[in-house]
DNA sequence: AATAGATGAAAGTCAAAGAAAGTCAAAGGG
DNA sequence: CCCTTTGACTTTCTTTGACTTTCATCTATT
């Protein structure tokens, strides 16, 4: 038996265009009847990274729902699913920054700047408070760059 | 769907001249057939400090709003340091990075990076995990570059 | 001629209303 | 039991309008 989470699935599928797809979520709720949180239920169940989708969106006037499909491959998944998984340490981390970088996947600036995002000194400690983490982050980062020059 | 306020600002980026712009409120507003307050609310909200812009204005007879992009200089990293302070909301974060880019200090490559380091998505709400909160973000920030492939 | 006040032409402020999207938990169904 | 459906409530961003402030210029008074 289809359920509507299936149909709009199907739907969603149908109208990608280059590997992209724009839409407004409560205009798509309203056209297969149901409620809007009816469409993050399908985004969230069926449009994850493990199958390859990011959603992006933005609330408010001109809101929208965007939903980007990417090429993933295995060593892609393997890396995201197995090696990061839900934590990991920064030696780790570390590790397989610099395997990506000497496999030509990340540039030099690129692994520089994503070592700062993840230092220790960048993550350490605080309570829950996103603002102050991300604070710490993009000083580091910042700070390392400057170096850098 | 496009907002007013974003076609009003593509509008104002592309009459720059010289980094610097002058117009009048009223008329802008006519122009676009709307309110002159929603000048002041692209204004406030996509011409900041952080973005580089410094906005001043005259009332009264002969009126007139100014913009001006910052010029950057030697103590431009008191600034940027002084506007992250202990803590920073990700719009105010984003705008910086706009900035740092369009004066080169930044490359694409790293804004791009940093940019995931620091998304909501990367760095919302766990508890003090530092392990889990850097698998986020590593996570995030490869997905990006993978995208941008 | 100098000055004070009146007038009108800007621009600014702020809060309410509107327009999206997100969250979460309870209820339903197979 | 697990997956799906629903709806109340929240958050974020934009639009609108009533009210305020500032400035240049004109007018009337001394």
């Amino acid at each position: 038996m289809k359920t509507i989470s299936d149909t709009i699935e199907k739907f969603l599928l149908d109208n990608f265009e280059n590997e992209e797809l724009e839409l407004s979520r409560n205009e798509l709720a309203d056209f297969f009847n149901c409620v809007p949180s009816q469409i993050n239920y399908v985004l969230s169940t069926r449009f994850t990274l493990e199958k390859g989708y990011v959603v992006d969106s933005q609330r408010g006037g001109g809101g929208f729902v965007k939903i980007t499909k990417l090429q993933v491959d295995d060593n892609f998944k393997d890396i995201i699913f197995e090696r990061i998984g839900d934590n990991i340490e920064y030696n780790m981390a570390m590790q397989l920054l610099d395997n990506l970088h000497r496999n030509e996947i990340l540039s030099n600036e690129q692994m520089l700047c994503i070592a700062s995002a993840i230092e220790p000194r960048a993550l350490k400690n605080p309570f829950r408070i996103e603002n102050v983490i991300r604070a710490k982050i993009l000083k580091n980062i910042l700070t390392t760059i400057y170096k850098e020059k």
